[in-house]
This record gives C-alpha cells, structure tokens and sequence, in this order.
DNA sequence: CATATATATTTCACATATGTACTATTTGTT
DNA sequence: AACAAATAGTACATATGTGAAATATATATG
C-alpha cells in the first residue's frame, strides 16, 4: 500500500524524492520490527542477534572480534558497543577477552551459551527472513540491493 | 558500493534475502545520519521536523493534531510522543492546546516561531533531498518505492 | 629517548525507540 | 443511570542511537 494511506496521511507526500526516502525509513522500521518481535521469544534484540551474527563469520584469526571492529561492521557509535557488550556479557552470551599484543582492546568472543543459541536461531531466522521477503523475487531483490547502492554512492563522495 | 565492502565484512553475505534486508537498514541509517547532521544547524532533529512538516501539512480543521494523530502519522509509539512534545514546546516550537470536546487530547499546534523556521527550512531540506536522491532517476525512485511495498504487504497480512 | 599523535575503550548527557502500567475521560451497553 | 470497554496522555524501565570528553596505551617522528 501507498504511505500516505498507511500513514492515513490527508495530503499526498509532494516530493517524490521525499516520498522514496520515507518509503525508505518506513519499510526498514517495519522490518525492524518484525525482527525484534521474532527474537524476543529468545530473549535477544536484533542488534545482540547481529553481534553474534558477526562474531561468527567475521571472526579473525584470534577468534573473536574487538569492539572497534564489532563497532564498523555494524555502523554502531563506539560509545554505544560498550553498554551493548556489557549487556550481552550480563546474560553469558559473550565475553571480553585480552588482547594479545594490545591492552587497549578487548576480544569479544561467544561463549559456549551464546553459541548454542545462535546455532539454535540463526536457521529459524533465516526462515523467517525469506517468508518476509516472499513478496518480490530473487530478480527484484537484487535490482533493489542495486538502487539502494546507487543512493548510497552520494553520500561515499 | 556492496554491503560487504562497505562493512569490511571478510565472509559475505549468504542469503540474498538478508542481504536486502541489511541494505535497507543501512540506507536508511545513511539518510538518517545525512538528515540529522542537516537539520542540526538549526537546532532540530530529523524526528522534530517531521511533526513540523505534519503540523503545517496534514493539519485538521481544528488546525493542529493531537498526540494520538501525531503518533499513528509518525509510527512513533505514543508513549514517545510525550517526551518529543515536551522538548518542541520548551524550545517554543509547538504549543499544547486543549482540544474543544475532549479533555483527554490536546491538540498541538505551532507557535510562530515554529511556523518561521519551518518555511525557512523546509526547501533547503528538499534540495537537499533532492541532492542525496540524485543517484537514481525518477523512474528508478518510482521503481524503488514499488519494490518496498510489496515487501510491506507481507506485514499487513 | 621524548614528545606528539593516533587508537581503543569508557563515561556522560541527551534524543529516540520499545512495552507496560497508570489516570482521566469518553463511549457503548444493559 | 450504572458499569464495562475503549481512548488519550503520562510515567517508568530498558535498549539503542548520537557527540564529546576522559583515560590508557601504541605508534611515529624528530
């Protein structure tokens, strides 16, 4: 549906421009959350879910990633990694280890807990990540990853 | 730019449908990010000019709209319209006002001030618009939009 | 080697988002 | 009219986002 019906809007979005950057903001809200309702049922938020995602596959050779590196791939404020490790540490999905060679970083890794609960979520989100998307096809999914690059080159300039 | 680089992600992404996902996050943070530094230099946050442009453009016959109206137009839960409300009248952009007929809602409405810098900012923030859209065409924003509501409908089901 | 600069994390103040629970008021039903 | 249910706004706890400043440590340069 339009936004302006979804919004219940009594006037139409006039700039176009503005009309595709709400539809923008608008559609990652709704997917915000529809995951942060799938993963409640496991106690975790999208972003916790994101973090173990990470630590996962983008682990490097020392088995974990520092809060810097956690920080980029998530395009997180530094300041905000803190209070979010913290958190996952409280709950045992994650702890902070030393760095070998620097004592100004800490090596986040998952702990055996965190682990198993990502092994137990990621395929059931995945599931849900497909029945979500369901509604455009391969082809149109990638001509969307391809717009949404093009908008974002205006702003690497 | 892909995702993958963007993030300095080692292993990429495997399900495409995720990795549309991300990209819409992402853009959206990018734009979101653009929008707030804009809107810095006049002292307001993306958030705030979004009640100014429904105030000045969605406004009912009793010229404004209450809480309530504010929250469904914004998909803002209605508990955060409180605090957003408070901030905008402290700095003197909105005023609460009784609503006539109902003693539970108030009805918001933009003092002078608020209305002043509304039209002075409101088309410098569409050129802006306009300049961050320019990597694609009209007909690609159009295409773009599309997409994003047929991903939409899978939540209205 | 000493000093300047850069980097990693933490802390702080704040804006925004969520859900839940509460009060006041209105509306709908019997 | 009396009572139940819905609606409007507020308050609170919590999660996430921002920038700015402080501390500790590393690195680069003269």
């Amino acid at each position: 549906m339009a936004l302006n019906q979804e919004l219940g809007l009594r006037e139409g979005i006039k700039v176009l421009e503005h009309e595709a950057v709400l539809n923008i903001y608008y559609t990652a809200s709704c997917l915000k959350k529809a995951a942060a309702e799938f993963f409640q049922q496991f106690g975790l938020t999208d972003v916790q879910f994101n973090v173990m995602m990470l630590l996962a596959y983008q682990s490097g050779p020392k088995g974990g990633l520092s809060q810097a590196q956690l920080s980029d791939m998530m395009l997180v404020n530094r300041a905000n990694i803190t209070s979010l490790i913290d958190r996952m540490e409280k709950v045992g999905l994650v702890v902070r280890t030393d760095a070998a060679g620097d004592r100004r970083s800490n090596i986040i890794k998952m702990t055996t807990r965190g682990r198993r609960l990502f092994i137990k979520v990621e395929p059931l989100y995945a599931g849900r990540v497909k029945e979500i998307m369901a509604g455009i096809g391969r082809a149109e999914q990638k001509r969307l990853i391809v717009l949404l690059e093009k908008i974002r080159e205006s702003f690497s300039e």
